[in-house]
DNA sequence: TTTCCAATATCGCATATCCGATATAAAAGA
DNA sequence: TCTTTTATATCGGATATGCGATATTGGAAA
C-alpha cells in the first residue's frame, strides 16, 4: 500500500458511467479520467475494460469514422449501471456533503 | 472480473473515514461495513487495515476496557483523510446528484 | 505509394485487495 | 478452575487491478 487510500479500483465502475453520459472512444475515455485524476490511465489500462464491457453488452459500438470506435451504453448496461449505483451510493451515501462542499 | 463493477477496493478510505466519524473497534468497524455492502468483511481483511493505519500514524489506541481495542483518528490521520477525500471527489464530483437522490 | 502517426489491442507482470483458516488472548460463565 | 465465547492477529493464497511494452491497424501527410 504506496499510501493510504490509493483509490484504486471502481475503474470499470467510472468507465460505464462516463460512456452513459456520453458516447466515448477509449481515448476520450482516457483523457476524461486524465482531468479527474491527474494521471492518463495506460491503453493496457482502459482497453481491456471496454472489451469487457462489450463483450458483457453493456457498451456496443456506434458507426464511427476511420479507426475510431466509440462507444454507448446498451439497455442492459444501462441496468446494470443503475445496480452498481446503487451498490455505491450504499456504501458511500454520507460523501454527499463533501462533495457538495468540495466539488466545483 | 465477476460482474461489471465489483467495487472492489477503497476499503482503506472507508475504515479512516469511520473512524473520523466515531471512535471505533475492528468489529464495529465490519459491522459497519456490513451495514453499507450487505457482508460482514472477514477479519482477515479488517484487521490488517487496523494495523496499517496505526502503524502509519493515521490511527491510534485509546483507553480501552477489555481486550476491545477502540481506535481514533489522529492529527496525522484527518489530514490524509483530508487529501483522499479530495481525490474522492475529483474521480467522482458528479455522483453528487445520485447520492442525494437515491440515498436516504 | 511510402512514411509517419494516432488509436486500438494484447500480453506478461507487479501489486493490491480481500478472504478463509487458524492462532492467540482475554473475559465471562459453568 | 475449566470451558466457552468473543475480539484481535496473522498467514497463505486466489483474484482483481492497472501498468509497461509491444504489436497492429488505418488514416493522414509527404
Amino acid at each position: 500500500m504506496e499510501s493510504c487510500c490509493s483509490m484504486k479500483g471502481f475503474l470499470t465502475f467510472i468507465v460505464l458511467r462516463l460512456i452513459s453520459k456520453k458516447n466515448m472512444s477509449g481515448e476520450e475515455v482516457r483523457e476524461e479520467i486524465r482531468k479527474r485524476k491527474g494521471t492518463r490511465p495506460s491503453p493496457g489500462t482502459v482497453y481491456p475494460v471496454l472489451k469487457y464491457l462489450n463483450k458483457s453488452g453493456f457498451i456496443e459500438e456506434i458507426k464511427h469514422k476511420g479507426k475510431i470506435k466509440k462507444y454507448k451504453i446498451t439497455k442492459k448496461g444501462k441496468k446494470e449501471l443503475n445496480e452498481a449505483t446503487k451498490k455505491f451510493c450504499m456504501l458511500f451515501y454520507d460523501m454527499k456533503d463533501d462533495l457538495s462542499r468540495r466539488c466545483y
